[in-house]
DNA sequence: AGCACGCCGACT
DNA sequence: GTCGGCGTGCTC
C-alpha cells in the first residue's frame, strides 16, 4: 500500500515519552535528493496541518507499519546534522537511563543558525538545495605533514600505544604546573591531554576533550594552541552564542577535529573517533542536569564500546566509579613514570599565638609559613566560601535569622537591600526573631566561617585578591599577593604559589553526603598541584586517614578501601541507585513492575514538596538494563494514561509526571 | 502537547 | 431527536 517512494524513518522533536520512537514517512520525488539521514525534516502528525519537526534516522527495509503513511512535508536544510554514530549514543543513552532520544539529542545537536550554515555550505562549494558532497572543500584541514609532539611524562610510548590499540585508562596526571611557551601557566595534565589529542588527530581521527568547567577549558585551549595546529581545534563552549555553537558544530561535521568543551562535547559528531579524554570526572559538573541526567562518564563509556575510541579518564584524584572499573578489569591504571608528590604538611587545628593569625583563626605555624612566603610571591588561602557576606543575626539574641515564612536562611543582596529569604525569597520586611520576638537584625561572621576582610587583617600590607563565583579569576601574576578563592574557584598562579593554606577543611566535611570525603580530596588535591616546586601546602584542622591521604598522593589506595567499604554497605557506586519521583499511586505501580530479582531494595516512599513521593531503588550493575527498560515503560504508560487529580475544592489538576533519575549524586 | 473521538445531561 | 460537556487515547 506504500508502493512508489521511498519510506523514511523519523524522530520527532518532542519531549513526549510516547512519541520517543521512530515514524514512518514516505518521501515524495520531490525531496530525495535533499533526504539523507540525519537531515532535519518537517512532518504532518495526526492531522494536515500540524506540522512536526525531526530528522530523517534512516530508511526503512520493510514497512513495518500497517497504517496508510503520511508525506515528509519539507526537508528543513540538507545538512546531516544528527549523525549516525550520535544517533546511535543518544538511543543507546537514553534506552540506559529511561529518557528519551529528544533529551540527548537536543544536547547533541545545537539550534540551527541559518546564516552560519548558508556560510558553511558554501565555503565546503555545496549549492544550498543541491546534494552535499562530503569529499569536496577542507582544503588546509588536515593532518597532512603535521608532526605530533611525544607525550611526556610516562613511560615512552605508553599513552600513545593506548590511543593506536582503543584502550581504557585511568590515568593519574602529573600534579604540578608548567609553563607554556607563550608564557601561560597551566596543570601540567592539560599537556597530556593535549598532546594525546594531538597525536589522535594527526592520524586523522577525531578527539574529544571533555572538561568539567571554563576554567579547566581555558587551561586545555592554552596547552592545545601549543600542541595543536589551530584549525585542528573545535571549542564547544557554554558560553558561546548560538551561532557560534553551530559554527563549531558544523566544524566538527565536515572534518576530524579536536573537540574540546564541557559534558555536551561528548556528543560531538565524530565519525572516526580516535580519543574521549575526560577530565576530572569526579567533578559533579560532568553530570548533566536535565533529563536523563546522564554523567559524562557514562556517555563517554557507552561511546567507546560503540565506536572503539581509546578512552583516557584523567584525574589528579581517583572516582570511585573510576576505581570500580580499573578493579573490574575494564579500565587500565596508568601512573606517571616519576612518582611527583605535593609538599603537603596537614596542620592540626591548635590556638593561635599570634594577634594577626588570631583575627583568622589561622594555626601559628601554617600563618608563619605564609607570611614567609608573601615575600616571594602569591599565596594562595582556599575557603569553603570567601567574600563579605556574613549571615544575620538577631541583634539581641544573636540567633540565625531565619525567614518567618519558611525557616530558610535570610540574607543579603547587596549591602543596603532589605534581607530575602535564601530559600523562599520572600523579602523579611517585618522580621521578627523566632526566639526573643527582637525585631532588628545585624550582620555576624558565623563559627568557622572567614572572611576576605580578616583574613586581610591577618597579613597587613598584602593585597588581597578575591576569587569565586561571583569573582571569577582564572591566572594570577606571580607578585606577592593573597589569593583567596572558594573551593573550585583557585586561580593558576605564575610559577605556582609560594604556599596554600587549605582553611575550611573541617567545615567542607560538615556536609551530610555520602560524597563529601571523596569531594574534599577531590578539591584540596586540585588546589595542591597549584603550588610552585616544593612549595608547602598547609591542610588546616584535618587529620586522619584523608589528611594522610592527601599527603603521601595515594590516591587510588584511597578509592580502593573507600570502594570496599561501600560494597559492604551497597552504597554507589558498588550498586546502582535510581530514583522515582511521582504521584503515590504511579510510584508505586512503577516500582511494582521491575522484573522481580532485579532490585536489591527499594527505599521510600519519602514524601517530598508539592505532594509528589520519591521512591530510591537500588540494584546491581548487572540488572541495570532490566530495571531501566522497565521503567522507561512505566513513564510512557504514566504520560499515555494521564489522569487528573483531585486538587482541594472540588477542582483537578494534572497528575504530576513521573520522573525517574539514575545516579543522582545528590541522593543519600 | 494538541486534537479527535465518544458517551451521558439539557435544549430547540 | 441533537448539541456539547470533558474523559480517553493516538499521533506514521
Amino acid at each position: 500500500m506504500n508502493a512508489g517512494g521511498r519510506v523514511a524513518r523519523v524522530l520527532l522533536d518532542s519531549a513526549l515519552p510516547q512519541l520517543d520512537h521512530l515514524f514512518d514517512y514516505r518521501v515524495p520525488e520531490a525531496l530525495l535528493e535533499d533526504a539523507h539521514p540525519g537531515v532535519r525534516v518537517k512532518v504532518p502528525l495526526r492531522s494536515a496541518g500540524r506540522i512536526a519537526d525531526g530528522y530523517l534516522i534512516e530508511f526503512a527495509e520493510g514497512d513495518d507499519y500497517e497504517g496508510v503513511l503520511s508525506d515528509v512535508d519539507a526537508v528543513t536544510s540538507p545538512v546531516p546534522v544528527l549523525a549516525p554514530e550520535v544517533w546511535a549514543l543518544a538511543r543507546r543513552v537514553s534506552d540506559r537511563s529511561a529518557g528519551t532520544a529528544n533529551d540527548v539529542v537536543r544536547l547533541a545537536v545545537p539550534p540551527r543558525a541559518v546564516r552560519v550554515e548558508k556560510a558553511w555550505l558554501a565555503a565546503r562549494g555545496v549549492v544550498p538545495s543541491g546534494a552535499t558532497d562530503a569529499a569536496s572543500g577542507d582544503s588546509g584541514e588536515s593532518a597532512d605533514g603535521f608532526e605530533p609532539a611525544a607525550i611526556r611524562g610516562y613511560r615512552d610510548g605508553r599513552i600513545e600505544a593506548a590511543i593506536e590499540a582503543g584502550e581504557r585508562l585511568a590515568l593519574q596526571a602529573i600534579p604540578r604546573l608548567a609553563e607554556l611557551p607563550g608564557g601561560a601557566w597551566v596543570g601540567e595534565w592539560a599537556i597530556t591531554l593535549a598532546q594525546a589529542a594531538a597525536r589522535c588527530w594527526a592520524s586523522a581521527r577525531t578527539a574529544i576533550l571533555v572538561v568539567p568547567d571554563y576554567r579547566d577549558q581555558d587551561q586545555l585551549a592554552a596547552a592545545l594552541a601549543v600542541f595543536a595546529p589551530a584549525h585542528a581545534v573545535a571549542r564547544v563552549d557554554a558560553r558561546q552564542s548560538n551561532p557560534e555553537r553551530y559554527g563549531a558544530f558544523l566544524e566538527c561535521l565536515s572534518a576530524p577535529r579536536i573537540v574540546l568543551g564541557n559534558r555536551s562535547a561528548i556528543y560531538a559528531p565524530a565519525e572516526n573517533l580516535g580519543l574521549i579524554g575526560l577530565w576530572d570526572d569526579g567533578d559533579p559538573l560532568h553530570s548533566e542536569p536535565l533529563s536523563p541526567y546522564v554523567h559524562a562518564r557514562d556517555a563517554a563509556l557507552v561511546r567507546q564500546e560503540q565506536q572503539g575510541a581509546a578512552l583516557i579518564f584523567a584525574g589528579h584524584t581517583r572516582s570511585l566509579e573510576v576505581q570500580r572499573l580499573v578493579e573490574l578489569g575494564w579500565v587500565h591504571d596508568v601512573a606517571p613514570a616519576r612518582a611527583i608528590v605535593p609538599r603537603i604538611i596537614p596542620t592540626a587545628q591548635q590556638a593561635p599565638t599570634s594577634g594577626f593569625a588570631q583575627a583568622a583563626r589561622i594555626p601559628s605555624t601554617a600563618w608563619r609559613e605564609a607570611k614567609a612566603a608573601l615575600e616571594n610571591g602569591p599565596v594562595l588561602v582556599q575557603v569553603a566560601r570567601p567574600g563579605y557576606a556574613p549571615v544575620l543575626a538577631c541583634q539581641n539574641c544573636k540567633q540565625a535569622a531565619r525567614c518567618n515564612r519558611c525557616e530558610g536562611p535570610l540574607g543579603l543582596a547587596t549591602a543596603t537591600a532589605t534581607p530575602t529569604c535564601g530559600w523562599c525569597g520572600a523579602i523579611a520586611a517585618d522580621w521578627v526573631c523566632d526566639n526573643c520576638e527582637h525585631t532588628q537584625f545585624r550582620l555576624v561572621s558565623i563559627g568557622a566561617g572567614r572572611t576576605a576582610e580578616e583574613l586581610g587583617r591577618a597579613f597587613p600590607g598584602v593585597r588581597v585578591v578575591v576569587a569565586d563565583g561571583e569573582h571569577p579569576l582564572l591566572a594570577v601574576a606571580a607578585e606577592p599577593a593573597l589569593v583567596i578563592a572558594t573551593r573550585g574557584a583557585e586561580p593558576v598562579a605564575a610559577g605556582g604559589y609560594r604556599a596554600i593554606l587549605l582553611l575550611d577543611g573541617e567545615r567542607m566535611l560538615a556536609r551530610e553526603t555520602l560524597r563529601v570525603a571523596d569531594d574534599c580530596l577531590r578539591w584540596w588535591s586540585n588546589a595542591a598541584v597549584l603550588a610552585a616546586p616544593g612549595a608547602p601546602t598547609m591542610l588546616v584542622g584535618v587529620s586522619g586517614s584523608l589528611a594522610q591521604t592527601l599527603a603521601t598522593w595515594q590516591h587510588a589506595a584511597y578509592a580502593s578501601r573507600e570502594l570496599a567499604d561501600r560494597r559492604e554497605l551497597r552504597f554507589p557506586p558498588a550498586v546502582r541507585l535510581a530514583s522515582v519521583t511521582g504521584a503515590t499511586e504511579a510510584v508505586a505501580a512503577a516500582v511494582a513492575d521491575v522484573p522481580q530479582g532485579s532490585l536489591v531494595d527499594a527505599l521510600g516512599p519519602a514524601p517530598l514538596p508539592d505532594g509528589v513521593v520519591r521512591t530510591i531503588l537500588r540494584f546491581d550493575y548487572a540488572h541495570a538494563g532490566a530495571v531501566a527498560e522497565s521503567l522507561r515503560a512505566a513513564v510512557i504508560r504514566n504520560a499515555t494514561s494521564r489522569r487528573r487529580v483531585p486538587a482541594g475544592k472540588g477542582g483537578y489538576r494534572a497528575a504530576p509526571t513521573l520522573k525517574v533519575r539514575f545516579d543522582d549524586p545528590e541522593i543519600l
